[in-house]
DNA sequence: AGTATGACTCATT
DNA sequence: AAATGAGCCATAC
């Protein structure tokens, strides 16, 4: 009954499929569940970390694909490189993400993080 | 199968 | 310094 091969999308798979893309999409979350409670980081960081191969864009539908995947992956953790919370609009409300940020000590100010540069953590650096 | 779009980023103008 | 174009690679149509 394996004949159904990849019609649905990469991130609908249930885990069955051992597809080279969808262990990409795997690292990404991997990475992203590793970020501490408080800190935030960013897609480039994420994609250079994983080799750079990826442009940053990749990171963004690895994250539209973690809602599916358990456990929770804390996608409102990761912003774009000014700190600018870029994905609320896709969390359940555009509101969530700020609310799970600022639940956690983050600070967030017109959809924007304060102290960014303070609270970045880098995948290239922390698990260098 | 080819085109268009995207939770990005960098370089150039 | 702000704006625009190009690069990136996979998904959607």
């Amino acid at each position: 009954m394996a004949a159904k091969k990849k019609t649905t999308t990469n991130a609908q798979l249930p885990l069955a499929d051992k597809s080279k893309q969808y262990s990409f999409f795997e690292d990404v979350w991997d990475v992203v569940r590793q970020i501490p409670a408080g800190r935030v980081s960013t897609y480039g960081a994420i994609g250079r970390y994983l080799g750079a191969k990826s442009s940053a864009r990749m990171v963004g539908w690895a994250m539209n694909a973690s809602f599916i995947v358990s456990p929770k992956v804390p996608a409102q953790r990761v912003v774009n490189r000014m700190g600018l919370l870029t994905g609320k609009a896709h969390f359940a409300t555009p509101t969530l993400m700020e609310e799970l940020l600022q639940e956690e000590g983050i600070q967030v100010e017109k959809n924007k993080v304060v102290n960014f540069t303070e609270l970045f953590w880098d995948p290239v650096v922390e698990l260098a």
